[in-house]
RNA sequence: CGAGUUGGCUGGGCAGUCGCUGUUGGUGAAUUUUAAUUCACUGGUGGAGGAAAGUCCGGGCUCCAACGGGUAGGGCGCCAGGUAACGCCUGGGAGGCGAAAGCCUACGGAAAGUGCAGCAGAGAGUAAACCGCCUAAGUCUUCAUUUCGGUGAAGAACGGUAAGGGUGAAAGGGUGCGGUAAGAGCGCACCGCAUGACUGGUAACAGUUCAUGGCACGGUAAACCCCGCCUGGAGCAAGACCAAAUAGGGAUCCUAUAGGUGUGACCCGCACUGGAUCCGGGUAGGUUGCUUGAGGUGUCUGGUGACAGGCAUCCCAGAUGAAUGAUUGCCCAAGCUUGUGUAUGACUUGUCAUAUACCGGCUGGACAGAACCCGGCUUAUAGGCCAACUCGACCU
C-alpha cells in the first residue's frame, strides 16, 4: 500500500497526453467533470490534469481543484492498476464545496476500478478463448 | 459614553497522521577518470499576498549594429521639494463642500486663430426693443391764444431707453445718491474687477497698501489648437547555452549599382547583403536567465514631511502538465439559539419588548494563488486591534 506521489506518477509531457486522447480505452463521465484512460507499460497509473481557464474562472478555484484530484489520487492509486488517466473539468466544478468534490471523486475513481476489473476479466476471458481454439 | 474624520497594524492559532517542492547532511547503488552526475532511503531546514489580482503608469534587466538627427504620434500640465523614475508621494497655494476634524479638484493659455451651444426667448456674442417707460430737441396734424413773429395744450410718426416684467444654465458688474423726457458708469461714494507699482514669500500666490482705468476680456481647450516639459521599439515565450535531429538543397524567373533586409510610424543617416516565387527539410527536449535586492529589521542623526545618511544585524519561495496541500482533534474571533438572572419601558399586574451577564447546543472562516524583479496607482476584502483629532452628552 503506497501514499506517495512524486513525478513518476504523472503525465508529464505533450505526447503521453496525446497518446491517452487517441487510445482512449476507458470513460468515466460526470455532469462536472470527464475521466479518460488507457493502460501504460509500466506498472504503475499515471495523471494528468486539464483544468481550462474557460470552465473555473480564477486560478484560485483551479488549484483548489487540482488539490483535491491529486489527494484522491494518491488515496487511491492503488485501485488503479496501470492505466494513463486524464481528468478534465467541467463547468460548475469550481462552485461545489470542498467536501462535495472529495466525494464526487472517491465515487469517479471507484467507477474507474471497476470498470478496469470488467476490462480485464474480458481480455482474460478472449485470451482463455484463443488458447482453447489454439489447443 | 455616543456620532464622526484620518493614519497604521493584522488577515486565525496549536498538535497528530498522510503527501508535494527547494536546499543541506548521512547511508547505499550505478556510471566513469581523483571527483562529479543520477537514483533510492533517511535526518535537518525553507516554502504565497496585502493586494500575489487588474496589467493602468514608471524603472532595472535583455535583445534589436550604435540609438545619431528631424518630422509625425503619444503623454504630462498651479508652485516647491522627494525619488532610479513616474501620471506616484510630501509640503504649500487657489477654488469648491462640511458645524468641525477633514475631504474633493484634468488646477497652463479663451488679450494668435478656427469651431460649437438643444429648448425657450424680441434678442446669445462688434449685443438685443416683445410688454413696459418716455416723447426733451427737430417734424407733421388739430385746437386755443396772439402784439401775426410766435406761444401753450393734445395727438401722431420718427425716435430714445436695458430701471421694471417675461424667457433662459447664462441677458455684458452690484447697492445707494445725484442726474434725466425716460433712462443709462452719464457723474459720485462704497464694494467688486482689470492693469501697473510696492510689500511679504524660493515660487505658486497673497495684501484693511498706493496709483490708474468706468469696466473692456461671457462659456467651452477630458473641441481643434497654442505654449512649456518628457518620450526610439519590443519584451523573460526577452535573451544565452547544451545535446540531438534534419539540411548544407532542387526548379523557374529577374538583375548590376540599383534593389532588398535590419527598420514594426515616416524621412535622413548608418550597417549588412544578389534578389523573388514554388517544392523539399525543419524547430521535440533540457540547462541557464532565476532571485542579494533602489532588500528587510533595529537604532541614531538631519528634515514640518515625503525622504536621505551613518552604524549594527539578517538571508526571507523559486514551481515549470506548474509545489506551498488534505484530514482529524482542541482552542480563539464571530453569528444563531433553548434556559436562567438583572435593569429599563409599556400596560390588560404577569405578560410583552429592548439591553446586558452566565451555562449549554449548533454553525463556522473575507478577498483571493507567485511565474524575471522592483516603485506606485486602481479594484476586491469576513472580521479584529491600535493611535491621533473633531463635535455632542454626563461626571469631577
Amino acid at each position: 500500500m503506497s501514499f506517495s506521489f512524486g513525478r513518476e506518477l504523472r503525465l508529464c509531457s505533450a505526447a503521453d497526453f496525446k497518446q491517452v486522447f487517441d487510445h482512449t480505452d476507458i470513460k468515466v463521465s460526470n455532469r462536472h467533470l470527464l475521466i479518460l484512460a488507457r493502460e501504460n507499460n509500466l506498472d504503475h497509473p499515471r495523471l494528468g490534469l486539464v483544468i481550462a481557464k474557460k470552465n473555473i474562472r480564477f486560478a484560485n478555484g483551479r488549484n483548489r481543484v487540482k488539490r483535491h484530484i491529486r489527494e484522491t489520487y494518491r488515496l487511491n492509486q492503488d485501485c488503479l492498476g496501470n492505466l494513463d488517466i486524464v481528468v478534465l473539468a467541467r463547468r460548475g466544478l469550481g462552485e461545489l464545496e470542498s467536501s462535495e468534490i472529495n466525494k464526487l471523486l472517491t465515487r469517479q475513481w471507484s467507477k474507474l476500478h471497476q470498470k478496469l476489473g470488467d476490462r480485464q476479466a474480458k481480455e482474460q476471458a478472449s485470451q482463455q478463448k484463443q488458447q482453447l481454439v489454439a489447443s
